[in-house]
DNA sequence: CTATGTGAACAGCTTCACAGCG
DNA sequence: CGCTGTGAAGCTGTTCACATAG
């Protein structure tokens, strides 16, 4: 519905968190907000929301701002969350455990369709306890891929592995990825690669903290 | 030693991912890197690399490149993580647990020093199974923080009260915030916030994997 | 001849400021 | 009036291209 290009990655991201903030105003049952108010929620200027909302067509009434309700539903349309995104996950070890236990996704729109593994232990297992889930094997994944139709997956195997996993993800028909491993992968275009890595914020943080004095106290 | 302002932020992010990728460089025995393969195994230009470092002083050698130990001793000094950073944890969820299950960080220079709870029955708990931590009362935190000498904190409450405790930690002295929570933090000068939410990352996905095509196939 | 460091050109994102609409 | 939508201005970060060093 929308154009995927031309849009700058810093809109995109903010678009997020306008949607998360519009979610959080409409739990206070707030109708209407303007520029001003969204931006002030998130240290933004209301110039800035504005243009990032005009990439994709005038959704606001001068003199009174935007329909709450609304606006969370074309921003969503526009993110693609207005569906459920069926996501696979490969690595089911601490930190893919901790990714499903954390249960932020499903309620935005993106549902944990299969788990996979190349451990023996784990494979055939219940990937958690009390889920319906069962750890497969690597070489199940192209057919798995398809038969559920899934187009995102997120990588959380050990470093030294990330990018082979990656290729073998892509082949299987995966156009995005989200990359817990801490390497820089390398994709071809057509497929999207979004990075968490922990360290690199802790490094931002300790940056900033730290270059201003040597020594604390 | 450096300067922590004037440095522009994609900069600081970009320290991270060279550090990072020089180390993996080094595990393989190369001596010595030019800014050309370093740039090409984190897709960056050579000019970048090279802009980027020149922030900080020079420590190339024309002809040559950098030399990947000295460059290595020397991100680490600008980051900061040269030295130990004691960190605390506020939240011990399944979040929060999952933090300690990702051992990423003790190598990086970061130790969890302290964990923080308000739920009673957690209270007093070991942390995690087999560890040495002991989840404290968030009525400890202030006199915690100050004995041992913390300066950063990760963030894992319910995003309702993440705000309010946010403030309880900046007060009891924490100067950087990992915060895992999906709201928008505000802070005063002097306090640094870095945002984990793997929901924006995921719709960072959906949007660039979406918006080409309405359906698959 | 190879690779750095850097001023200058360029590109892209953000802010300003105001016309226009309800 | 209040607030949106938007051209124009401003700014910040990236890329280019070359002088310079080894």
């Amino acid at each position: 519905m929308n154009k995927p290009d031309g849009i700058p990655a810093p809109t995109v991201r903010r678009l997020s968190l306008y949607l998360r903030q519009l979610e959080a105003f409409l739990e206070t049952n707030l109708r209407t907000v303007s520029s001003k108010q969204l931006g002030q929620a998130l240290r933004i200027t209301d110039a800035q929301v504005r243009k990032d909302l005009a990439h994709f067509g005038q959704f606001g009434q001068p003199g009174i701002g935007y329909a709450v309700e609304e606006l969370i539903a074309k921003l969503r349309s526009i993110l693609g969350t207005d569906r459920i995104w069926k996501v696979l996950l490969v690595g089911a070890g601490n930190l893919g455990r901790a990714l499903l236990a954390y249960r932020g996704f499903d309620k935005k729109g993106f549902e944990l369709a299969a788990v996979f593994d190349n451990d023996p232990e784990k494979i055939g297992r219940p990937f958690a306890t009390g889920g319906d889930l069962v750890v497969r094997s690597m070489e199940e994944l192209p057919a798995e891929t398809e038969r559920l139709e899934i187009q995102l997956g997120m990588l959380a195997v050990p470093a030294p592995i990330a990018q082979a996993v990656a290729e073998r993800m892509i082949e299987a028909g995966i156009r995005g990825i989200l990359n817990f491993a801490p390497v820089s992968l390398h994709v071809p275009a057509g497929v999207t690669v979004a990075n968490v890595d922990m360290a690199v914020h802790l490094e931002q943080l300790s940056f900033s903290v730290g270059a201003g004095r040597e020594k604390p106290e």
